[in-house]
DNA sequence: GTCTATACCACGATAGAC
DNA sequence: GTCTATCGTGGTATAGAC
């Protein structure tokens, strides 16, 4: 089972997790094809017949992986989305919800944002096009149709609304910020309803 | 000697050319790690003896083709600079000439700003701390000194400024725009100046 | 389920003729 | 400068004992 929080105590870890965890780890770190089967044996101390015995093959550690937590952020989205009443405190939400997970979780922000899947999970669709982001597409959409969000493209809105805060995710999963990228949220969403609400 | 032009005719080329112009099509289609140089080879037809003549190892291409593409961005992007007296002016017409380098190199745009680099050239710093994104940041910082652009963290306003349309070009290299990017530039413009303008 | 040992192959890089 | 042939390494995946 995957989550979004990274769990400290690796001896509390089954297997699979303990695989999936090193993985994830070592994806983010050095990339996919730096990494090799050897490697997640060496930090996992998991031997290489029970990562095949558990994964078909490397390829099948990071569609797991990508699989599982596209799916929780899917989720954690959807809570959002159910937990406020206005296109303006779902959106901000949303963008403080993603902060939060790049400072809790930077590897799983890195993995799910920033890697390159397509070149190695050739049969994934790109992630814009996944369920969180589609989600926080919708929210931007129903803004538009109850007259918070001036009429617009919708793809144009939501890259509005959205783009400045990803952009200050990708610079801090970078290291290039000065500052952790939560405490740029309240002047990154001024700016950005500012980009897009009526009036 | 690289362009950001992608040339058409592969017979007027030389060698190094060549080779550098299908090993940015190939690292762009597929992604370094899934180009070998028997690959690089095949479709150039410039035998694996001539690559290693004209370059020291496969890093040696990858960094040939991204230094020499940053510094000739770096230089359209100083050209800009120079013919706009406002910052106004300025930033959009960095942002349209982003729009445009996407529409007519597509893999030049996509290698500068959608591979990770740090995968196969670990010593290279990250796209946006290099010559053209650090000039547009400057940009937006004469932009608020002279008091078109209110005051506010710097890299906040940058992120408003430009995060939105960099989205959109990321979302064209995904495929996921249903128009070509150019024709988003008015709105993504007008979006985005309202976010940071003074007033 | 877990492990070690190993088969197999693709790739980067080199040697050396022309 | 250009080429073909080949070498050695390192990586994925499997075999098979326990």
């Amino acid at each position: 089972m995957i989550t979004l929080t990274e769990i400290k105590d690796p001896s509390q870890l089954s297997r699979q997790e303990l695989i999936l965890m090193t993985a994830l780890r070592l994806f983010t770190e050095r990339g996919y094809f730096n990494t090799s089967i050897h490697d997640i044996q060496r930090e996992s101390k998991v031997s290489i017949g029970s990562i095949y015995h558990y994964f078909k093959n490397k390829e099948g550690i990071a569609r797991e992986l990508f699989v599982g937590l596209v799916t929780a952020m899917d989720e954690g989205m959807d809570q959002i989305d159910r937990s406020h009443t206005t296109a303006h405190d779902r959106c901000r939400a949303a963008l403080a919800w993603l902060m939060d997970l790049t400072k809790r979780s930077p590897s799983v922000m890195q993995f799910i944002l920033y890697a390159r899947h397509r070149e190695f999970l050739p049969e994934e669709k790109p992630i814009c096009s996944s369920g969180p982001f589609l989600r926080m597409k919708e929210m931007v959409r129903r803004g538009m149709d109850e007259g918070e969000i001036r009429p617009m493209d919708l793809t144009v809105a939501s890259a509005s609304l959205f783009g400045s805060g990803i952009r200050m995710i990708h610079l801090q999963l970078d290291g290039v910020l000065e500052q952790p990228v939560e405490s740029y949220l309240d002047e990154i969403w001024d700016c950005a309803w500012r980009s897009v609400k009526t009036g």
